[in-house]
DNA sequence: GTCGATTTGTTCTCGCGTTCACAAACTCCT
DNA sequence: AGGAGTTTGTGAACGCGAGAACAAATCGAC
């Protein structure tokens, strides 16, 4: 085995794994809503949408939290790999950029209910300053960090146009951020140490055009 | 190499560089924007946030588009990238299911510029019939056929709570839909030769609350 | 207690993707 | 014309992830 660290469990699990991970999660908590209490790899890996064998390898990562001739109990898997996701706690997060999409993001109640909060809404045009959606006041973008500080921020959004995301990105770093999802389409630049994931719906819609012409083509 | 069929450029490029010519159309694009006429695989490797061996890699699938010595012509390679992918023709596009994240998508201009224009918007919800967005108005759910033929419609888009994903999705494809952009957090089986891809905001939170919780956790 | 049925955890193999490194090709200067 | 300097295109090495296959472990029947 790989050598294992002292006291939590720090075993480096493969990216590809991580990304799953949250899928699983769902699909449990789909089976928990219908009142099952034990499911097999089998039957996990169809609600996932994954092949059995890499199901049970992914999982292996975690632990041996099965039971061979059996199968998982749900609540007990759900929790082991809601802890190693981390979403056991809440995560306090700020969603800069209240336009059409941080509009829906903000309304979005799928957040809170998978762990995070959204703790402030922060916009740089002030017409939309005081307005209040799902909750929570729309603040100048000045108030970032004193937000950040304040809440323990370490998740930032950013809805805003490509343009601004590199000058709201450095922002967010300045102030302690060490993780950012965003929505805008541009590449931007981030010190090591610091997570960027890039949500690109045009990109989605370009990889499927490009099979759709393939599709076409078969002439 | 690989048997080539007669008449078209019918490589068989890796996904793993489909998934990445849009960005660097981007990133020319802004090269354009700029007026620049030329750039070598270095300068283009870094706007769009790759190694550069990998862009030359990912570029020479498509065929010698650029001069040793000196680089590539942004506006040529430009045009040989949107025609690979398939955005120099216009795909005609459904979105089901406006309600938040619906309306964003309806408003978004980043998808007419980028060779995809919305023709329909429908709803289940009969008190959101009628309603105009971005020009478009909201039609019941019921049309859906009527529209996908008349407007040649291949690509479709859901935007509908998850429960609702799955019959959406069968509607689709009974009418002729062979790609889904999903954005409803839940797995949608299809017959063979449809394309689904999925965006899911929750699990892009999840994957970077896994890090931090690790960047947290070196204890 | 033993046997058969079931299901997990893991090993092994294969293929894909990433990256390095370099030969081929082009430009420009002398 | 020739040589130095650039930059592309690609062969080869390497590492990671997917999937098949199987041994180990558990349960239930008798
Ligand atoms: N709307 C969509 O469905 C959609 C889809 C894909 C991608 N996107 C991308 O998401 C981003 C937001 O899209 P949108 O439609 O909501 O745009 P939008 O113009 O409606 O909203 C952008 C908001 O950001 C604010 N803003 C601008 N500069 C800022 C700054 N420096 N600091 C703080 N706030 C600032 C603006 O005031 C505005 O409220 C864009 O980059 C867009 O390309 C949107
Ligand atoms: N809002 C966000 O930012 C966000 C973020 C991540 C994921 N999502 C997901 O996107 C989906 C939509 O989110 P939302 O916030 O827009 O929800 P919403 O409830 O605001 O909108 C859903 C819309 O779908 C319509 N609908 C329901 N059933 C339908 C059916 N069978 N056919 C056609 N239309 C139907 C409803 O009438 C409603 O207008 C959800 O699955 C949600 O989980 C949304």
């Amino acid at each position: 085995m790989t050598a294992r660290s002292s006291s939590e469990s720090t075993r480096d699990i493969p990216e590809a794994t991580v990304a799953r991970l949250p899928v699983y999660l769902r699909a449990l908590n789909t089976l928990a809503d219908d009142a099952i209490r034990t499911c097999s790899s089998e039957e996990l890996a169809l609600a996932a949408g994954v092949n059995s064998a890499k199901l049970r390898k992914d999982l292996s990562y975690l632990g041996s939290y099965g039971t061979r001739g059996v199968g998982y109990d749900v609540d007990y898997l759900r929790y082991q790999i809601a802890r190693e996701i981390g979403v056991t706690q809440d995560w306090p997060v700020v969603i800069v950029g209240i336009g059409n999409l941080g509009h829906a993001l903000a309304n979005y109640s799928g957040f809170r209910s998978r762990g995070f909060r959204v703790v402030a809404l922060l916009d740089a045009d002030e017409t939309r300053h005081g307005e209040v959606v799902a909750g929570v006041e729309v603040r100048p973008f000045g108030d970032l960090e004193e937000i950040v500080e304040s809440h323990g921020v370490a998740i930032g959004v950013i809805a805003t146009p490509a343009g601004a995301a590199q000058d709201v990105s450095d922002r967010m770093v300045g102030c302690g951020i060490t993780s950012i999802l965003n929505f805008a389409p541009s590449v931007i630049a981030v010190p090591d140490g610091v997570d960027v994931r890039k949500v690109d719906l045009s990109i989605e819609l370009q990889i499927l055009a490009y099979h759709e012409q393939r599709k076409a083509n078969i002439s």
